[in-house]
DNA sequence: AATATATTTCAGAATATTTTGAAAATTCAA
DNA sequence: TTGAATTTTCAAAATATTCTGAAATATATT
């Protein structure tokens, strides 16, 4: 395969899985572009190669500086900016990890916690008591796990998997 | 906490968490109400508790049973269907990760399968090579966490965040 | 300070997604 | 078979999201 049309089926596929993960597709493109670049581009390039609007690259781009996983390089003697992603796929599941765990996790946490004194005896308020009961014991445990993942190395991982095994 | 303030907020945060999972509002408030009731909804109680159109229940409780975590009810000498979504956290969670395998994981593995010969030498061939050995590399990884995951119960979990917590 | 270059913002346009509601189809009972 | 009850479908409307492009702002150079 041409390395033009792995390239293109690559970042439209990347683009395609950040939309179900919602990352909107430029954002998720720019960092497939990113990720294979082999150096830094700036913003004009990324225009150019995904053919979308400055104002949309621009945007995308502060976002996936927000996510923390894409940075941007200064050159002395050039007023443009260049962009560049981690490379380290393991750093890049981390800092997802992490940010989906501040963005999603944590406010559902906050309603659940908020919910602990139900008034009422019947069938309803019983049942709804004993699943947010539940429902608090899984986020807490998938919160730990996160945490916990967030914060370890692909080595960790891998002594993981291999527990899993047994 | 009035039964009915609860029932109200705990409906709309799983709505809005369903949606930064890529699944719609009315989709995860359908199975919110379901899984906080204590018996089976029809369709028009689901329409009148969410203020939503027949078609809206329609569709989305389908697309919920799609997913696996609502099934139906029939009852002798009841024209009506009944649904509900089953009360064990840990089985929706399975499932979700099955599903989610399934429809996204399971296409950038094709993808990524498919971009295994790459022509090129320069720069920007090998760059993209060794970043999509990576993820390859990950997204095998990911899959078989995911498998182990689904098709285990909840004391494994349990037994696997002991043997992490060291 | 004036000019050139680059970045950011944001209102409006373009797209995409979700929802409605009524018609069509299906199901069941008599 | 007819008719009432229920479910399903789907075109059009409503809503939400994303994108554009040009103006505003910021930054560096002369």
């Amino acid at each position: 395969m041409q390395y033009q049309e792995a390239k293109s089926k690559f970042i439209q596929a990347w683009g395609t899985l950040g939309s179900s993960w919602g990352i909107n597709r430029a954002m998720a493109q720019i960092h497939a572009l990113l990720l294979i670049s082999d150096k830094p581009l700036s913003t004009d390039e990324i225009m150019v190669d995904l053919q979308i609007s400055r104002g949309n690259a621009n945007m995308n781009i502060r976002a996936l500086i927000d996510w923390g996983i894409v940075s941007k390089e200064l050159r002395a003697g050039e007023r443009k900016e260049f962009f560049f992603a981690d490379k380290d796929i393991w750093e890049l599941a981390r800092q997802v990890s992490r940010e989906r765990q501040k963005r999603e996790l944590a406010p559902i946490l906050k309603v659940l916690g908020e919910l602990d004194s139900i008034e009422g005896e019947d069938a309803s308020a019983t049942e709804f008591k004993q699943v947010v009961k539940d429902l608090k014991k899984f986020t807490g445990n998938v919160n730990g796990v996160l945490k916990k993942f967030s914060n370890s190395d692909e080595h960790w991982f891998y002594a993981v998997l291999m527990k899993l095994a047994k």
